[in-house]
RNA sequence: GGCGGGGUAGCCAAGUGGUAAGGCAGAGGUCUGCAAAACCUCUAUUCGUCGGUUCGAAUCCGAUCCCCGCCUCCA
């Protein structure tokens, strides 16, 4: 079966066809920096970030271009109250979005556009929306779309403008434009942005939101690319906002491919800013949980399906990925060669495996049963462990297919050393060992007391004592 | 009010017509000096509820209850 996604656009799952073959082209709505992301956030960008990794293990060359909206209301409000230039304020919340973005070992995008380090490109797109007799200047010398004159409006959200609530909000800005539901192409300033403004041909101002992935996206991707992502909150108004902008000014199609992806809740309410109820990735690891943890809790549910976030999924992601990690542990410790290893039988049991986990990806990202079939593989090879069934060689075989399968998953550590164990602690281990083998087991014990205070256990394997940290 | 998503075991979660994957937790067993790990067995006759279609439905149709999101900045 070919790769395919869940198009919002359709609102069907559709074969991957992208429009030069074997690339694929990606914008990814990225942060606001006026604050640290919180784990809601990050789930988009881990949603993201499977994505990326899914096409790559399909054999894509991949354009990811992810922005960085630094300039807005919260961004301008948040650095006068700060007292620090916008740039400097910013900077502070591009850094911890990059530092928690490889914490989460999320895979870097090729290009992350800051919004102000294209302002002429957005000036630029609005002044052709302006040729075209699309966008107006507002009362208030704000520039806005007509959403009047673009009768294709509300082909993604399914929007009827005539059935839209309304009357329910009417702010001051909205008496200078000539519909309600019109948007800002371009905000006029005001005494309330400080020194944050760009010359434009309506006078001095900033960009609205919606045009900075516009412009942006066609900037490094083209008029028209492949697919586009965000979270189900982005749907409307924005991504309908940037169909609108972008193929009202180049007569062409925007986007093939529309994802997006469900919200992370918290106790049954949506993670927000706004409703307080979230948690920062810092906040989570200052808890005690690990980047590869939090990554698995934030992978391990279908991306359209909103995921309940917990501390007991984390204390779940822990044992789950222990599993793993054990079965790494026994292949690099415990492989002894055997005469009665199986060569061609293990190889068709890692195909049939990956070709599951592939089945899983294509399948508009089905990490579960992707995820099933690292579980199956998981125990089949304990099983031929415990039998006796795998020697050398194709136990390497079994590490290259879980180092496949990491190459979505980003979070076995197949390759990672061990945590290196103190000299001491193996000291003991050792010791404990050889008081084991002259059966003095009261003293082995009183050792293995000693390792626990230490916050070390020790497992007896065929290959010698095994020391593990503690959780 | 309009639009959209969801209700599957103690918890998480696949499965869109053919007789319920996987993970966590739990019980018993094998192994072990003890343990851990691993493996084996067991744990939903049942998929919110009620009807209907069908040889057959968690899956299709109708009705109904409940939860969540978007419509305002929001991943």
């Amino acid at each position: 079966m070919p790769l395919r996604f869940y198009n919002s656009l359709s609102h069907q799952v559709e074969p991957f066809e992208p429009l030069t073959p074997g690339r694929a082209s990606l914008y990814t709505c990225g942060p606001t920096v006026y604050n640290y992301a919180h784990i809601g956030n990050f789930r988009a960008y881990m949603f993201e970030d499977l994505l990326r990794r899914t096409l790559k293990f399909c054999g894509y060359d991949v354009k990811q271009v992810m922005n960085l909206t630094d300039v807005d209301d919260k961004t301008i409000r948040n650095s006068i109250q700060a007292g620090k230039p916008l740039r400097d304020y910013t900077q502070l919340y591009k850094d911890a979005f990059f530092e928690d973005l490889q914490a989460l070992r999320i895979e870097k995008a090729e290009v992350y556009p800051a919004a102000t380090d294209h302002v002429p490109e957005m000036i630029a797109l609005i002044q052709t929306l302006m040729e075209k007799g699309i966008a107006y200047v507002g009362d208030d010398n704000s520039v806005y779309f007509s959403i009047a004159r673009f009768p294709a409006y509300g082909q993604l959200a399914r929007i009827n403008r005539d059935e839209m609530r309304s009357g329910v909000r009417i702010k001051n800005d909205e008496y200078a434009k000539e519909s309600a539901a019109d948007f800002a192409l371009w905000k006029a300033w005001d005494e309330g942005d400080g020194d944050v403004k760009w010359d434009s041909p309506w006078g001095p101002g900033r960009p609205g939101w919606h045009i900075e992935c516009s412009a942006m996206a066609m900037k490094y991707l083209g008029p028209s690319f492949d697919l586009h992502t965000g979270g189900i909150d982005n749907l409307f108004p924005h991504h309908e906002d940037e169909i609108a902008q972008s193929e009202a000014a180049t007569g062409q199609k925007f986007v093939k491919y529309w994802l997006h992806c469900a919200h992370l809740m918290v106790e049954g309410q949506k993670m927000s800013k706004s409703l307080g109820n979230f948690h920062t990735l810092r906040e989570v690891f200052a808890k005690g949980y690990s980047g590869r943890e939090v990554r698995w809790v934030l992978m391990a549910t279908h991306y359209r399906q909103s995921l309940d976030f917990s501390f007991q999924s984390c204390l779940n992601a822990r044992t789950a990925l222990q599993r793993v990690d054990g079965l790494v542990a026994r292949i690099r410790n415990e492989i002894l060669p055997l005469s009665s290893a199986d060569k061609a039988g293990v190889k068709i049991r890692l195909d049939e495996a990956l070709a599951e986990f592939a089945a899983g990806l294509e399948d508009d990202l089905n990490i579960s049963a992707a995820l099933a079939a690292l579980f199956n593989l998981v125990r089949d090879v304990n099983r031929m462990l415990d039998a006796g069934e795998l020697a050398g060689p194709p136990a390497d075989q079994v590490l290259a297919a879980l180092r496949r399968m990491d190459s979505v998953l980003g979070t076995l550590d197949i390759d990672k050393a061990a945590d290196g164990v103190p000299a001491d602690i193996q000291a003991l281990a050792e010791e404990r060992q050889a008081v084991r083998k002259a059966k003095n087991f009261a003293r082995a014990d009183e050792i293995r007391k000693e390792l626990t205070a230490k916050g070390w256990t020790v497992e007896d394997t065929p290959a010698g004592p095994r020391c593990k940290r503690l959780a």
